[in-house]
RNA sequence: GGCCUGUUGGUGAAGUGGUCUAACACAUUGCCCUCUCAAGGCAACAUUCAUGGGUUCAAAUCCCAUACAGGCUACCA
């Protein structure tokens, strides 16, 4: 029997020899220096910040080079698969403005000329590959049982050996095709095993673009290509997509870093090109003495839901995450206002090295600063959208009068200096419900203390003073002369020395009619405050107030 | 057990042999500005870079050891 022959006794019913595939995928026609690159995950639920971090980082070097970005679903393990697993990650990644130039589309659709791009689908390329090493004599069948298999590593882990298919414990790595045969003929379960030509005594080095060179022991040991049920090891798979799909850089999370050795060797034994790689630290969580990955079930803002019912922006996140990327990106975003993410120039180099503590403080820091520099129209549309789904009675008071809502969110927004206290969607309500009256007649919420006056000095003031059509600076004096008129004082040395003569100062005067408006003592200028809510409303609150 | 990686303030982090009594940002505190708050401005906050040795005129930076933390060590990715 020949080799050949072998191979298809060990593999039966696959349709097209390698060769095919080499053919059917070409080189990319892409400028020098495009980085080629993929998002891979396994479709086993939602992703979140950390897969967004790894997508985000991928599809913004092959952007910035003008390549390729494409989305691979690593679903060989079934046991792990969820259902609509896809849809999943497809909608959930969209959003953030994260775009593959091919992959799946949907469930059951996908885009790009070097798919299936979904590794269930593709059984039989990693056979016919897995049949040419059988073939050249660079892989095997191999007969162990689960049961013998634990009893290896048992006895190696008690041995104090490292664990694993190598050397003598290769037992099958010689036997001959007739003795294999025979055991298939018997029925006897096999799997495909590389026949490693390494040695663990030999140094491979790593040239990981983010971390640096990292010397590694070489792989001897006979790792598993094919599995029983027909399908591919994550290792296998990868050097077969990854040489097939053309990829350039392999960017992926630094758990894989140990088992480089195990893909480099495949990748050489196949006659592949090695692809260059960037093995990214983790988005890290402290716990007491322990620092652990971010995780979906232990920490609520790992999971994207939470910022969807906050009303954060996919854009706040992504600054964030563009921070943790690269050191100094936050300082040429303060730098160059009118730009985006998208045009700054991401660099390997400085990417963190170790793993990065997620901090949800700086999130909120950067949201405040991105809300800051929205314009009103856009504040009141994000607004609108979320109070939709989130709240819907605020939502219908918002749009009772949206051009007086757009002045609200436009106090001192369109200045040189926003003010910079709304965080999120959430929070909107809680900076301006005192602008809505219907919401101030439900509120019942305690005044906050305040030095207060009597009740006719106030009345007066609106009714006699106050003109609607004074700008800001005519306003103040006219508060001040008012004040000083009615018991206080804009001079704090005077009001220090003889403090019973006084009500108290301006400051305090406008304290009170800030307490009168808004029931606390925190607000923008109580200027706007009145110009919008007009006489007839603040008459209505100083008679509440002093009831 | 073996192999690999990391350890700089309350936090994230810059730093690759001298300009480091350690940038920047978040947080905190104080002052100024301001009707108040937020913002903004100014200032304070590590004499020290996990610990112990070594190399050097000189070390956070190089070397060794120790400790701690993390990863990998599957027919999981």
């Amino acid at each position: 029997m020949t080799n050949k022959e072998y191979a298809n006794f060990l593999l039966p019913n696959v349709e097209h020899d390698w060769s095919y595939y080499e053919e059917k995928y070409p080189k990319r026609d892409l400028k020098e220096g495009a980085i080629v690159s993929r998002y891979a995950p396994s479709p086993t639920g939602l992703p979140h910040i950390g897969n967004i971090y790894q997508s985000f980082i991928s599809y913004s070097f092959c952007k910035q080079t003008n390549g390729i970005f494409f989305l691979r679903i690593e679903d060989t393990d079934g046991k792990r698969t969820i259902e609509n697993g896809i849809q999943a990650i497809l909608d959930t990644i969209k959003p953030f403005n994260i775009e593959f130039n091919e992959g799946p589309i949907s469930q059951t659709e996908a885009k790009g000329n070097y798919g299936p791009y979904i590794q269930s689908e593709r059984k039989d390329i990693y056979q016919a590959y897995a049949k040419k090493l059988i073939e050249e004599d660079k892989a095997y069948p191999c007969f162990y049982t689960q049961e013998e298999m634990d009893q290896i590593r048992e006895y190696q882990s008690h041995k104090k050996q490292r664990i694993g298919i190598y050397k003598k414990y290769a037992k099958y790595r010689d036997l001959s095709k007739e003795e294999a045969i025979e055991k298939i003929n018997n029925n006897e379960k096999y799997i495909i095993r590389l026949k490693s030509p390494g040695d663990f005594e030999n140094k491979v080095i790593l040239h990981d673009l983010i971390k640096g060179d990292i010397e590694l022991p070489e792989n001897d040991i006979d790792e598993v290509i094919i599995k029983s049920d027909g399908l591919p090891t994550y290792a296998f798979a990868h050097a077969i997509d990854d040489h097939l799909m053309h990829t350039t850089h392999v960017i992926r999370g630094d758990e894989w870093v140990s088992s480089y050795p195990v893909h480099e060797q495949l990748f050489k034994v196949l006659g592949f090109q090695v692809p260059k790689y960037a093995h990214i630290a983790p988005i890290t969580v402290k716990e007491g003495e322990t620092v652990r990955k971010l995780s979906k079930r232990k920490d609520p803002e790992a999971t994207i839901s939470y910022y969807y019912e906050k009303g954060i922006p996919n854009e706040v996140i992504k600054l964030y995450l563009a921070t943790i990327v690269n050191f100094d990106f936050e300082e040429w975003y303060t730098n160059n206002t009118d730009k985006s993410i998208n045009d700054f120039n991401f660099e390997f180099s400085k990417m963190p090295i170790g793993g990065t503590a997620f901090d949800l403080e700086k999130l909120m820091s950067i949201s405040r600063t991105y809300f800051s520099r929205l314009k009103n129209t856009e504040l009141f549309d994000m607004l609108d959208k979320y109070t939709l789904e989130y709240d819907k009675e605020f939502n219908s008071i918002i749009n009772e009068d949206k051009e007086y809502s757009l002045n609200i969110l436009n106090i001192e927004r369109d200045v040189e200096r926003p003010r910079k206290d709304i965080a999120s969607l959430e929070e909107v309500k809680k900076y301006f419900w005192y602008m809505y009256p219907s919401l101030f007649d439900k509120n019942t919420e305690e005044y906050m203390e305040v030095k207060k006056c009597d009740k006719q000095i106030v009345l007066d003031y609106i009714n006699n003073i106050y003109d609607e059509k004074d700008d800001q600076e005519t306003w103040f004096n006219k508060v001040k002369e008012y004040a000083c008129l009615n018991g206080y004082t804009s001079d704090k040395k005077e009001y220090k020395e003889n403090p019973d003569k006084f009500i108290g100062m301006v400051s305090d005067f406008c304290a009170l009619l800030r307490v009168i408006i808004v029931k606390k003592n925190q607000s923008p200028n109580i200027y706007y405050l009145i110009k919008y809510l007009g006489k007839n409303e603040l008459l209505k609150r100083i008679e509440l107030f002093y009831k």
